[in-house]
DNA sequence: GTAGCCTTGACG
DNA sequence: CGTCAAGGCTAC
């Protein structure tokens, strides 16, 4: 307690632009950024710049050299996530635009995030829930995942900035890539406020008693795997089901009217992740907790659509894992990638970034299963009923993730961070990837029949 | 062109 | 009425 009195200043401003690694002053764009590339940025899309690099448009982008390759830099805007969009073309002043409920979540999620770490780092004794007596263990900082093994671009880039705060200075290589591009705020003084009181603290929340029916007690003794863990996996959907199911839509749709002519990449990705999300419905539907949820929770587009991107890139870190093909229901990304726009390109990038990194964490069944929990359990997301259920439920989840992990992993805190990073970045994605779907919808360019088309317009109507 | 500081104005 | 993310201004 007296330790966490301890951190004072604001913690997003403590975090490093994502662009050139200069301090952040505010969410600008889309995301948090320094002055500089926010200036920059509003200038290349308010004038209509066009760059041209002199080298191979890889340049380094950093404090020092920013102003060397307009071109790198202006990419580099994008491909963190700065939004065109939030440049106004009618220059209006002031004001609020769309993006401020996204920087408020934002803005609660990192909160939270800190809040949840530090109470899983340094709490001394941990509830019974939480972690059982047989693997309690050492929970100060064990150096766990190193920075320069992750490659730089696999990291969500404000995540970036949390992973590397979040590591004790004296634990950072001080020859990894990441320390020798930015200098990092220092470990000891950061206020811990979060919007979220309840998930400061992973303990058996009071709301879970409520509902939890004895389901989220301490695993057996001697039980390697949390209870809770065995019930996720036991309703995880039945993936061979699946593959069929899409593989004869997929003929379906090939032999009917659309005969003649040959469907688009594009097309092709749609109603497979249309099938998908059918078996997420039905996943969540049928999921342990559906008694207990109302049925916002388990039809909710957004969550649903998060769930869907996180499939896909976990089945993709499989595939780079085992080799192992996953017959049709596979896609190559870097096959679409070179038939895509910038903006598709970039997403794709980043997911293929979070693939990567997906792969090098070898993420399991269990702890993806335990993520797609937890984004199923999202309390950010305000207009759902039961928010009390919602945020004793991620409590649960999270803890019961940390414990798996507690249990199988010698680097406990780092991975636990990590994957939380990993929902986070999923979280972005999916919102990216979902405007983008949206906006070809505008465009009458999405196949009609469209479950997740559906759900995108009645989240949006 | 860059970047630090200033002004504006919707929103809570 | 304060906040803060837009655009604007200007010295460098």
């Amino acid at each position: 307690m007296t330790f966490l009195m301890e951190y004072r200043h604001n913690v997003d401003l403590e975090e490093l632009c994502p662009v050139c690694g200069d301090k952040v002053s505010g969410y600008h764009y889309g995301l948090l950024t320094c002055e500089s590339c926010k200036g920059f940025f509003k200038r290349t899309v308010q004038n209509n710049k066009k760059y041209i690099c002199a080298e191979k448009q890889e340049c380094r982008v950093d404090k020092a050299q920013r102003k060397r390759c307009p071109f790198c830099r202006f990419q580099k805007c994008l491909h963190v996530g700065m939004r065109l969009e939030a440049v106004r073309a009618d220059r209006m002043r002031g004001g609020r635009n769309k993006f401020g409920p996204m920087y408020k979540r934002d803005r609660a999620l990192k909160q939270q995030r800190k809040a949840l770490i530090h109470a899983s780092a340094f709490r001394k004794e941990s509830s019974p829930l939480l972690v059982s007596s047989t693997h309690q263990r050492d929970y100060t900082f064990s150096g766990g995942f190193q920075p320069d093994t992750i490659p730089q671009s696999a990291v969500l880039p404000t995540a970036q900035n949390d992973i590397i705060s979040h590591q004790h200075p004296s634990l950072l290589p001080s020859n990894s890539p990441g320390a020798t591009l930015y200098q990092y705020p220092s470990f000891s003084n950061w206020t811990v406020k979060s919007e979220h009181p309840n998930n400061c603290a992973i303990s058996s929340g009071s709301a879970a008693g409520i509902y939890s029916d004895n389901l989220f007690s301490s695993p057996p003794q001697g039980s390697r795997m949390p209870r809770l863990v065995m019930e996720f996996l036991r309703c995880d959907p039945d993936e061979i089901q699946l593959q069929s199911k899409t593989t004869a839509r997929l003929k379906q749709e090939h032999s009917g009217s659309n005969k003649h002519r040959n469907p688009s990449t594009f097309s092709i990705m749609c109603l497979m992740a249309d099938q998908t999300l059918f078996f997420i419905v039905e996943w969540a539907r049928t999921s342990i907790f559906f008694k207990q949820l109302k049925v916002s929770i388990w039809f909710n587009p957004h969550k649903n659509n998060h769930i869907l991107i996180g499939r896909i890139m976990y089945k993709q870190s499989q595939h780079i894992l085992d080799s192992h093909m996953y017959s049709l229901v596979q896609v190559e990304l870097s096959d679409i990638s070179s038939l895509a726009g910038p903006t598709l390109a970039s997403l794709i990038q980043r997911g293929k970034d979070l693939v990567e990194k997906l792969s090098v964490l070898k993420v399991d069944r269990q702890e993806f299963a335990c993520i797609k929990f937890l984004i199923l359990f999202n309390p950010d997301v305000k207009e759902l009923e039961d928010q009390g259920f919602i945020e004793s439920m991620q409590e649960q989840v999270e803890g019961t993730l940390l414990e798996y992990i507690l249990s199988t992993s010698s680097q406990h805190f780092g991975r636990f961070a990590h994957l939380l990073l990993c929902r986070s970045e999923l979280r972005t994605l999916s919102s990216l990837a979902e405007d983008y779907l949206y906006f070809r919808h505008l465009s009458a360019e999405v196949p009609c029949n469209n479950l997740l088309i559906e759900m995108l317009c009645a989240k949006r109507s």
